[in-house]
DNA sequence: CTACCGATATTCT
DNA sequence: GAATATCGGTAGA
């Protein structure tokens, strides 16, 4: 469906919230999208694409491709390209509702309450199975799909995102109220170690 | 519930 | 050498 790649042909930041109740399904599992962040170009510090690596090309690409990195080297995390190809720009996948294949998620993750499944970027991962290799995955046609919520939800909240030292006041975040699967903000996350300052 | 801390790939200094 | 788009275990309130 070229419907999807059009919705994803924009801006990050003004794409992130039409992903809020999208599904994401791999091998059996389904995922409703209830937390998001946006990620720019070489305008956006906090961003990968603030500079242009290896590991950040493929936000420099066509839209609609999933880009997974390795986070703290040990976390893999998965995005939604977006943008038309040539323009920066990625939404980040942080928490969603299991819907369909709890059990296999259960199974992966032993002793997690069904709502922690899928509540953060790493963890979101491990739920649905998304390794390193599925980075450049085409959304629309391979194992791994995404299909919007035919009703975009009207009612998401927007907040800074999560997690970053650069342009960390942006309210690029967005999240469905209300949901139990949504990460809790922490505002106190300056690292003991290294340097500090507040 | 909150707070600290270690694991460690990619990137930058 | 150090920071980072994180998480889960452990300790304490």
């Amino acid at each position: 469906m070229p419907e999807l790649l059009e919705a994803l042909a924009h801006p990050a930041p003004q794409v992130a919230p039409v992903l809020l109740g999208a599904r994401l399904s791999v091998g059996g599992v389904t995922l409703r999208l209830t937390e998001v962040e946006a990620y720019g170009g070489a305008d956006d510090a906090g961003s990968h694409a603030f500079r242009r690596t290896p590991r950040s090309d493929i936000m420099f690409g066509p839209p609609g491709r999933l880009y997974c990195y390795l986070s703290y080297g040990i976390h893999v995390c998965a995005n939604v390209v977006t943008g038309r190809d040539g323009e920066a720009g990625a939404v980040l996948l942080r928490a969603g509702e299991v819907t369909e294949g709890v059990e296999i998620v259960r199974t992966r993750r032993p002793g997690v309450a069904d709502h922690r499944l899928a509540s953060g970027p790493g963890v979101l991962c491990r739920a649905l199975g998304i390794e390193l290799p599925a980075n450049g995955t085409d959304l629309t046609r391979g194992p791994i799909r995404l299909e919007l919520d035919p009703e975009p939800p009207t009612n998401s909240s927007a907040g800074p995102r999560v997690g970053l030292r650069q342009a960390a006041t942006t309210p690029w975040r967005f999240w469905l109220p209300g949901e139990p699967t949504v990460t809790r903000y922490r505002a106190a996350l300056a690292r003991g170690r290294g340097r500090d300052g507040a």
